[in-house]
DNA sequence: TGAAAAGCCTGAAGTGGCTTCAGGGTCAAG
DNA sequence: CTTGACCCTGAAGCCACTTCAGGCTTTTCA
């Protein structure tokens, strides 16, 4: 199988797969005569692993890590029962962050129903202020 | 007032002061005979502006517009309210995103209650189905 | 047979929003 | 006169890719 086809069946850019095999989180594969790249079945799987990973957004650290653990081959889970404990807790603190975020832009949202001048615009003005007390430090 | 007072007054770190001049989101400042910054008040203001945009998830490109149109003498602000809705669907899309991830993410973490032996952990068990049947695709 | 088109290759640079580093110059206090 | 705090510049590093420039290989079709 060559890249464009693993690229088709994946759903990963070309380049992306190449750039993953430069990061040594794909294997590196055989080549053709004409130096082109030569995908087994296991490539297609550990593609779709790093991309598993990646969509619950794991760094490509972090799914080196997974991918040794996996690899280990009696070793003791610790580590992706911690890895996955300190993402939960990112992924809460940073939901945590948003719904503040979306207060605070409905709120200034709400400033300026309709289109008005630039000097009277109340989001402007607010954004002014806000600036001025340095809201953004409490 | 040197660029160091102007940092600790506004929680900014030299570094990101001089980056945003280069980038054009402060105006350029004088120089002393020795060629250190010298900051007037409009400095300071301009510069919690920014922060402030910031810390609503503003980007630079972003904040460069907001700064355009408060300076426009007498400008609509269709663009501000264009921009802040474009934000908040955005967050809106980000949150709905991170609950899954969050579901997702505790599911995970409950199939591996106790610290067990790599080739009976259910996590990694998950993980390699996931990605074989590419649940990430749906 | 020959040329175009599709597919692949490499290495380098660009993205955003900074941070870090190397190697200096300036200025006030002791 | 030297120490230390403060400042300067330009370049490189971070992450996870993406884009670009320039060239090779293979297939297709006239």
């Amino acid at each position: 199988m060559q890249i464009g086809e693993l690229a088709r069946s994946t759903g990963v850019k070309i380049e992306t797969i190449r750039y993953y095999e430069r990061e040594q989180l794909l294997p590196v594969p055989q080549r053709t005569d004409g130096n082109y790249r030569l995908y087994s079945p296991r490539h297609v799987e550990q593609l779709r692993f790093i991309r598993y990973c990646r969509s619950l957004d794991m760094s490509l650290e972090e799914v080196r890590l997974l991918i040794e653990a996996r690899d280990a081959p009696a070793g003791s889970c610790l580590t992706v029962n911690a890895l996955l404990d300190e993402k939960i807790a990112e992924v809460d603190a940073r939901v945590n962050e948003l719904h503040k975020l979306q207060d605070q832009l409905r709120q200034l949202r709400g400033l300026c129903q309709q289109p008005d001048e630039v000097k009277t615009c109340g989001i402007l003005m607010e954004l002014n202020r806000s600036a001025r007390i340095d809201k953004a430090q409490i």
